[in-house]
DNA sequence: TGTGAAACGTTATATTATTACGTTTTGCAG
DNA sequence: CTGCAAAACGTAATAATATAACGTTTCACA
């Protein structure tokens, strides 16, 4: 394969890895890009980033609005699609279209298409950003006069713990 | 752009060509590869087949739904979708997950992978499968220790035709 | 021709997402 | 500070997509 050392960020964190350190990063990145912008991270949306980042396996909108719930809040299912559509909006989410599903983006400063390394054993997802993949799309869709816009990846398989046990955890934080 | 006698198979078919040969020879094709798999392919697997071919652009189960209502047949959701499950698994339509619809098969012999050029314009979903695109993702895979199992690739933009004329034609024939 | 499995019909319900409209909050001009 | 306009949020209803559970029909084949 390639040298390790090659990918300086690799793209599962890891079963061990601090999580709480992981989200509370995001959410540090989200307040300073949206005080960058003038764009209102309010308390709602910040929740909502922050129940998203709770796992690398995407969060489905009504599994938000339950959490949102059992904080106390009156909310209905408006309010979450609201919020997650700033957060979409904003680059701080994606969308996972085959699981109907959000998960953190890793990387929100610099804009970037969604490439995704989906594990069908723990759920977690993990995002890319590969020049190779990028490249071999823009040829191919050049070669066929298509003009592109927006590309969607999402890869299904094993990552590399849940290669090694049953993998059934299912938890991706 | 590029020479067009340099691609013997186009993704795009054209407004022009004649689509009727183009359903004729799926389905076609289909009761051949049934035959020879010893898979039933019945009246309402065809029709909902054709149903799915009568455009490029992939079709939701509730639209074939009603045409099959249309058709004078009783039938509800779980019919449309046991009769696409059947399509899917004998690899003859595949499913677009960023637009919950389902488009036919350009060549349900050979097994390969999901690439899509999809048409914001018309609609229109041009199946690809590049060699290019499927080595650059297995090698990203191998890279972050993921064993790949499927991928999933939905490219959006403008077909050719589109970026000529305004495309708001939708028709996807 | 009987028989078991597959296909299909039917009812109900789950899951995901949006429309429409009213109320509250917030930034900000005056 | 006050009040206004826009943004954010609450609320009710409903749309769109998908599946579960169970009974009936059809079909290949013994």
């Amino acid at each position: 394969m390639t040298d390790p050392a090659a990918t300086p960020q690799l793209p599962f964190a890891g079963a061990d890895h601090d999580h709480g350190r992981c989200v509370a990063a995001a959410l540090d990145a989200a307040a300073r890009l949206c005080g960058r912008r003038g764009a209102r991270l309010t308390v709602l949306r910040r929740r909502v980033l922050e129940l998203v980042w709770r796992s690398h396996a995407p969060t489905g909108a009504y599994a938000i609005l339950e959490t949102l719930h059992r904080d106390g809040r009156r909310a209905a299912p408006p309010t979450v699609y609201r919020a997650l559509d700033f957060l979409l909006g904003q680059g701080l989410i994606h969308r996972i279209d085959s699981l109907n599903a959000f998960v953190g983006c890793r990387d929100p400063d610099t804009p970037h298409a969604g490439q995704f390394l989906i594990c069908n054993g723990c759920g977690t997802a993990a995002e890319l950003d590969d020049r190779r993949i990028g490249a071999a799309l823009s040829e191919s869709a050049s070669d066929a006069g298509f003009r592109l816009e927006r590309q969607t990846v999402e890869l299904r398989g094993l990552c590399p713990s849940c290669q090694e046990g049953p993998g059934d955890a299912r938890d991706g934080a």
